[in-house]
DNA sequence: GAAGATATTTAGCCTTAACGAATAATATTA
DNA sequence: TAATATTATTCGTTAAGGCTAAATATCTTC
């Protein structure tokens, strides 16, 4: 088997990939709150992630991948998008539980098994939220907006559920009750400044989500 | 996610519970050589186990699993050797290539991903090398004996490779080369008490093993 | 039963990963 | 600009796991 890096290090290389994919720049005390851990244990272990040439550090403290690091990384998301697919098409675990579990997982898919499962699987292009697997060009539509940027009356279909989101179970569970899944239609009934919240709506039932939610949803209009 | 002992410590409870299979009295040498570390190593880890209630230590220094340590070990055997069904038979990884990726992988698998993957491959009851699955009794049949029990000209029909040769990638693929495989049939032509060997046929080909291989391997006459 | 071999345990040192508390460096904003 | 946050860094600790080398125990074997 390969020299792995630790489990940590390759947890960090995801936050840090995952947090610039959200387009926040990223400083150390957004990996200690992504990660949950206070910002001297984030500050020794990124030191030891710079020792390793996986990551490079601004002059105004921005945290950045290195080539090797975003390799890395890359492979690390792939492989968590895999095992989400693996999870939910063929173990049937339901949508709004697969992260979690592949996250445990994730760790342990040497090279040959990521390729077999791949393969498997037929080379999904995205995870079961939508968010595409690296190596899947083009499949977010370039006109996808978050939700927050429609307005009422559009009729809008969803993409993705941003990666930020999936951290919480509950919400997850929510939107998978009320349909708000890559593919799904809605229609926005109400969109208020005031109280900042957007209101879907899908055959029969509505959900009102916060425009910092709703942001982290891509859709196009349709 | 559970609290769920640290990846050391479940191969420490793995490698007590194999050589225990074996036998064999498990002293801490025979710890360290399985799991390839110091002496001292091992007696700081198994002082941890010892901590944790998870082994006992007998006056003659042999080292047991606990009920608790016990429950453990044999969970992560099942994983074990479940994960080496999936990667066999779904993925189609070869046969001697399996125990080494599961060995990486089995640590990752949270409890329902486990319960969801025994349903998926419908409850096995042994892994690709033919030992049982822990939940599954009697499927060993009970004149099963090393294959260097047996005499020439006995026709033999193989049950299980042992656990302590998987590690031996070589071996394995001998093995599966010359048709040493749980369920195939041989013929014994030659059984040498002078050089220690035993000569198995089967259909064109044949097989030399040293006594202390074959009698890792289980079968019955036939 | 003493000598020699083999096992086990201690002791000392290192790295990773985590923490809190204190301090230094940057931004913000009054 | 000075005062105040906010961020980043340093320091001192702890625990897990790993190592080598040395000291004890425990067997064997003569």
């Amino acid at each position: 088997m390969k020299e792995r890096g630790s489990i940590v290090a390759e947890e960090y290389l995801q936050a840090i990939y995952s947090l610039q994919a959200c387009g926040e720049p990223v400083k150390s005390i957004a990996l200690s709150k992504w990660l949950k851990c206070s910002p001297s244990t984030v500050h020794a272990t990124v030191s030891r992630l710079l020792r390793d040439k996986l990551v490079r550090i601004k002059k105004n403290k921005e945290i950045c991948l290195t080539d090797q690091g975003f390799q890395k990384a890359e492979s690390l998301m792939r492989r968590h998008r895999l095992v989400e697919q693996f999870l939910y098409r063929t173990l049937g675990i339901s949508w709004h539980e697969v992260h979690q579990h592949a996250h445990v997982m994730e760790h342990g898919l040497t090279p040959l098994v990521e390729e077999k499962l791949a393969e498997f699987l037929e080379f999904p292009s995205s995870c079961p939220h939508g968010t595409p697997i690296p190596g899947n060009k083009n499949l977010i539509p370039k006109e996808t907006k978050g939700l927050n940027e429609f307005q009422s009356d559009d009729r809008i279909q969803i993409i993705f559920i941003g990666e930020s989101l999936e951290e919480s179970l509950d919400l997850l569970k929510l939107l998978q009750e009320k349909s708000v899944l890559p593919g799904t239609h809605h229609l926005i009934t109400e969109k208020t400044d005031i109280t900042k919240t957007i209101v879907l709506q899908h055959e029969n039932s509505s959900v009102t989500l916060p425009y910092d939610i709703a942001g982290k949803i891509g859709a196009i209009k349709c």
